[in-house]
DNA sequence: GATGAATGAGGCTTCATTCAT
DNA sequence: AATGAATGAAGCCTCATTCAT
């Protein structure tokens, strides 16, 4: 398991991101603050995220929420350290080589991209958030950043386990390229989705076909012209 | 040209939208407001977007300000008003038929994207908060989306003018796929590089190449397999 | 006439209450100021009484009502002496000795006390609000009392004009007490029937014809035993 | 007795109406406050009643005040509360059967009225604050209802403990009548007195004698004629 | 350690008043 | 004179943070 350590930039102990919960109970109810957090996040975004809400959610005492933590702008990293193994474990299924190992690229591409639609409407909100702080705070853009990536590799290494089917001349980057824009497009239509920008026919499902054949396209057939 | 008098829903009096500037002195002054409120949403997002900033540094008091606009949300509508102006000249700049009419396709999509992506290098953190802020604010969403739609519709025709170039069997909705990834592809690829997430080698001119390929595949080869 | 000069605290001129209006015109706009202001302590109360109202709904300037005005609290006395000429005006109709002098004391006092209900429904929101603002301001409260003893003479005048039927030892003093009471009880009753407390039972109509029949009961028989 | 509690709508938490104070310092510093708040409406009305002025003498921050209350109308509900609580206590010294039992109808109906003049000189600006509120706000008009209900129906009972004497043909009504007669007229009187319109021989004893001896005659012969 | 009351900075808004045009 | 834009004091409210218990 990932130790919150990793957080901690004082390791002499003073000031530290997060003070090791010494107790069981206190560390249980610590973890029910950082549910809370995210269930906030999930609810609400980034604004409307008031450290007052999650004591009072949680049921823990803004006093001890303090005492583990250095202000709402540490909560929020140690919420999402928890959020990233969430996530890492969402990764691990979702793209697991078992589960994918028999399909041919023209199976895999559009039942991977759905499949990674389906997740990113589950969490889409509190990724929305933490990349919205990310724009003002490095260590969330860090860790947001490697979830990302972790993703990304994982995605990249199912496709390139095709070699034979791709016909473009430099698979991994191109493996590549297809998985950052179908990310994109898909967090983009989820958000708008949630929004009132949505309704038109700008059919979700429409556009995650489209993904898949946009990126076998490129993929089998390269950047001839 | 839609004029700023658009927004005022109640002309008769008592509360409407922005009240006209009649001196040509407090018109500046008012526009210095919009302006520095663009500003702020560029270096700051919508969060951290504040009444109190946009009276210091544009000079202009509290209460001028609410002698125009009927409070923080109605600012951020006519500021997104004047932005939406000037989205609409870009678009027009951009996507200008004469500009582009004698290129191929096999030219034309990978040059569109890379002014695209300079256009949206320009806009996207002032784009990004008015998303953020449209969750929320059904008027902004409207306007945002009336921005994206004409971007959209005028990138369409563009590509549309090349009808036997495209070989997918649904040349409208190929193209317009093409142009919700790229724009999703691209506004996320900038955010994340203005944000401390960016360094690595996730160049943008890579995937602006490739964002050209990719569609040129997909609109070339059409969704065969 | 009474004329608006009563007002002016300082008879050379700077800074006297009101500056005359010289002009036909903007004699008449100024009239519409005190007018709306009038209209607008009837519907909202002193609270609520705002400058900008004033001047938006009149059509006048604040400047230029400012020109003839000290201040918020100067205009309000100004539309007071309005309202005070058009009280003394009512009060004649009211209480015109013409009108009852046929009547007996059985008949006169419970019309007078219905038709002082009438008058009083029409303007008790106004008098209530310059009651309120009497509190603080002297000479509002001042002109209020010109206006209430004016109507208590007129009221006590046409009572005493039956001193045969009056039996109480000192009429002039029991005859203002009526006035007194009967005036208390008629403002009180109208105010919380505009407000939330009123529904129950508490008849409007009950009360005239009570108020009636003390006074009656007072007049007719002492203050024997 | 009824205790603060009483106000308290969501008991389950997110914005019930008071928040209890658990500790004892609290609980007497938001006492503090709410005599305050009281103190304040008696010196200046509803206008000028002020947070940050409650706040300020009262020395405690505005924060703390939210703490317990939804916000300014809801501090001036539970101001209204203690208030009404003090006056039910009042009401019940008033009018103690056991103090005025043996007093016939001709000696009670003066006294009383004395005694009620008292009190309400004591009360009487907050009483006024109170019902000036009430108009807006309906949770404030209850409890003002209720309260003037509490007494009336004190003192209704206590005349009506005398039914031999009144030859009025409908006492409860008869009585009734009295008491908002009474009431509305010593308001009224106090009021003006506060005010600088006093002066005057508007002799409030004189009004008190003549209320009484108003009453009197109205229960003991009744509407004859 | 845990608690939650207390604090006050900071944001939004209203409105009386001033003053350049 | 008339206009109405500009000003800023004053009020309300939220919420991160501190600290006595």
């Amino acid at each position: 398991m990932v130790s919150f350590g990793s957080r901690q930039r004082h390791p002499d102990g003073e000031r530290s991101g997060i003070r090791a919960p010494k107790q069981e109970r206190s560390q249980r109810s610590f973890e029910r603050v950082l549910d809370t957090a995210l269930e906030l996040l999930g609810e609400k975004g980034y604004t409307g995220f008031a450290l007052t809400q999650v004591s009072r959610r949680s049921g823990v005492s803004i006093g001890s929420i303090y005492n583990r933590v250095d202000g709402k702008d540490d909560l929020l990293r140690a919420a999402q350290e928890r959020f990233h193994q969430r996530m890492l474990e969402e990764h691990r299924k979702l793209a697991d080589p078992e589960r994918w190992k028999a399909e041919p690229l023209s199976r895999l591409v559009p039942a991977l991209i759905a499949d990674l639609a389906l997740m990113l409407a589950r969490n889409g909100r509190i990724l929305g958030a933490f990349q919205q702080r990310g724009a003002t705070d490095p260590e969330i853009a860090t860790v947001g950043k490697a979830g990302y990536t972790d993703l990304r590799d994982r995605f990249t290494a199912l496709l390139l386990a095709h070699p034979d089917e791709i016909h473009h001349p430099d698979p991994p980057r191109a493996v590549s390229s297809c998985f950052v824009t179908v990310y994109a497009a898909l967090v983009r239509a989820l958000a708008l989705d949630t929004s009132a920008e949505a309704a038109e026919g700008s059919d979700l499902s429409t556009l995650v076909e489209d993904l898949g054949a946009m990126c076998l396209a490129f993929l089998l057939h390269g950047a001839e012209d």
